[in-house]
DNA sequence: TCCTGGATGTCAAGGTCCTTACAGTCAGCT
DNA sequence: AGCTGACTGTAAGGACCTTGACATCCAGGA
């Protein structure tokens, strides 16, 4: 039994999708002085208001010490605002800004082209048994 | 008409699996005292004997100044080495070692392991179904 | 022959993410 | 009250990746 060619692996054309996908979206929003990093935390931020930069964290998947960084990017843009005191505990709660807000639209509406472009003519039925079979690859490594 | 939710979409589903997978690889691969960007390196390496850095770049979809850096833990690790003389132009060919091929042996069983588990109990036509909507969606953002 | 374009290697700076570590805060239990 | 454990924020250092810029080498055409 040879191993699969390399082109052929699930887990290279899962990171070879997520990397053209994140590289034409990195791209779209360069306009926008906007990383998709950043565009994530806006967009947590949007589902979860005056969430904790270690809420945030998680709700992104990766660390806080991570995630302050890209908060300190959005900070000195002026997207989000952090409390000055802690709601509970330490954590303080992030708001978006008005024009965080309207950053957010605006990126918004450049993803959704994005991934259109990237489903191409798939059918709906296509569409939905793609994100259940990723659903499952990722319950089944948690 | 309300966007989708963020848990739906195709971007987040891709962008969740390739990081859990990606996680899983990391930490089975820890013990190696291998990483994810090293075994890609490995990998293209040994499909690719004798390539440049600059090759192997193309091949894993990073730019040349990305793989010098794990190219020089590689090399410090004895896993590769880099030819004194350059083949044509400046290119200089770069081989694995005895240690390398080891090393990448042992990697990709680990490896496997981790793409079974997350297929779990997805069928061969389920699992050949995925890998052509990836494809097909790189093909569409290409 | 010259020289222009393409490819390669390299340096510098910045962004994102990680691990490891430490300090402050709170809730619950003894 | 005092303690312990869990959560939060912060800091330092390293790994990986990017853009921009520069120098070198080679091939092909004016």
């Amino acid at each position: 039994m040879s191993p699969a060619p390399t082109g052929d692996r699930p887990g290279y054309l899962i990171k070879r999708a997520q990397q053209a996908l994140n590289q034409a979206c990195t791209d779209r929003l360069r306009p926008l002085e906007l990383s998709m990093s950043q565009y994530a935390v806006l967009r947590a931020l949007d589902d979860h208001p005056g969430a904790s930069s270690a809420e945030l964290a998680r709700i992104t998947f990766v660390t806080r010490q991570s995630l302050r960084d890209v908060l300190g990017g959005l900070r000195s843009a002026g997207l989000v605002t952090v409390a000055e005191q802690a709601s509970t505990g330490r954590a303080r709660p992030v708001t978006l800004t008005a024009s965080g807000h309207a950053k957010l639209r605006a990126a918004e509406d450049l993803i959704t082209q994005v991934e259109l472009e990237m489903l191409g003519d798939l059918s709906a039925d296509q569409r939905r048994y793609l994100a259940e079979l990723l659903r499952t690859c990722v319950e089944n490594l948690a």
